[in-house]
DNA sequence: CGAGACATGTAACATGTTACATGATTCT
DNA sequence: AGAATCATGTAACATGTTACATGTCTCG
């Protein structure tokens, strides 16, 4: 109905994954090869997917009108093709942008930490050890890559790559919380007793 | 091949679901409905299933002898079934549990901040206003049953719902950085310049 | 007597992963 | 000459969601 010539969208549906390539084709025109690799980072820290799903999704973007494509003859056997979003597909992106998010997060890590005790204290302390480590290394990382962006004035919400620095806090966040949880966990798992939380020793 | 009898665990398998169902019913013997219940909290802040899922995969763990079941004459058309993890399933559960997972968290908040300079900025600034209290209330929710639990000793390891604990904890840890990094995504968005990290007004 | 909890299942569909398949260009 | 990177696709399978289907028991 309303506004955008060529928009059929009383269809207003759409997967994530379709909506994260058109946030991605915001940043400007790129092939599926090139999204498969621009979602590793800073995205990929929260979204993720492999090219056999990036494909098929922009063939479908491109049945709905939210992307188009033009072919260069390319290395390979098959032509390659660079998208770009197109009116219809920004305001399909900014109409999904303002829905309040429903979905639970899913992790593995604090699902193996609810049957702990059904394992052997030792390994399993390890293990959160070894998390924490992680985190350690990862947050050291974040914060470069951030401080990085920050000399490039990307944490400037009028920035073009703006969301790339926002996603990049939330990791900074996440390992934060997963390095202090981790090692409380590791702490209470090795010396099998209670540890008040703030007090975990490395 | 080693070990327990009736054990053909050649097979390691089984998907992430199934340990997450024998994790539960080392809390004690359940039917798929309690289940389906207990499976909401705390354990579903960072894990969910529907019982469309977990009826057909306590049948799978029943098939690979990793549960047994006993049926008794129940409420509906079927019988009831309540379901006890065997000596297999228990041996399955703790070699699973200290493989290192590397499956990648999904967050959707993340992925919209990603694209958030595409959308009208006082919209998005309600978003992770909204997300910012959200997350204060689930916070509080949380600390008060992480007390509760505390009163019980279930924050000692040797507590066999020690897992419960732990996993209330991630719950804890994640939420305060939610709403550390929602603060700050939404005042960068209300005021349109970069905010300093933790300077956020609320 | 109606609403809601108890209780178990299946079917259709959507999403995501792993593996298969092809072939050019560039670097070592 | 072989490996890595560029480049695009399909097929089979695993996982997860929504909707369909049935029927009892308890409380108000």
């Amino acid at each position: 109905m309303a506004g955008i010539e060529g928009d059929d969208s009383a269809t207003v549906s759409g997967s994530t994954l379709g909506y994260a390539l058109l946030s991605l084709l915001t940043r400007g025109p790129a092939t599926g090869y090139q999204l498969t690799q621009q979602v590793k980072a800073p995205l990929g820290h929260f979204w993720t997917a492999r090219h056999s799903q990036i494909y098929p999704e922009l063939a479908r973007l491109s049945a709905a009108g939210w992307v188009d494509s033009v072919e260069q003859a390319g290395p390979g056997p098959r032509a390659k093709k660079t998208y770009a979003v197109t009116p219809a597909g920004l305001a399909a992106l900014r109409a999904w942008l303002v829905i309040p998010p429903t979905a639970q997060p899913r992790s593995e890590i604090t699902l193996k930490a609810y049957a702990a005790t059904s394992a052997d204290p030792a390994a399993m302390a390890a293990l959160y050890t070894d998390l924490a480590d992680r985190s350690t290394r990862l947050l050291a990382e974040y914060e470069q890559d951030a401080a990085r962006m920050r000399a490039a004035g990307q944490d400037d919400p009028a920035h073009p790559r703006f969301g790339n620095y926002a996603v990049l806090m939330m990791g900074v966040e996440s390992q934060r919380a997963v390095h202090r949880w981790a090692r409380w966990l590791a702490s209470c798992l090795r010396t099998g007793r209670p540890v008040a939380y703030g007090e975990a020793a490395d």
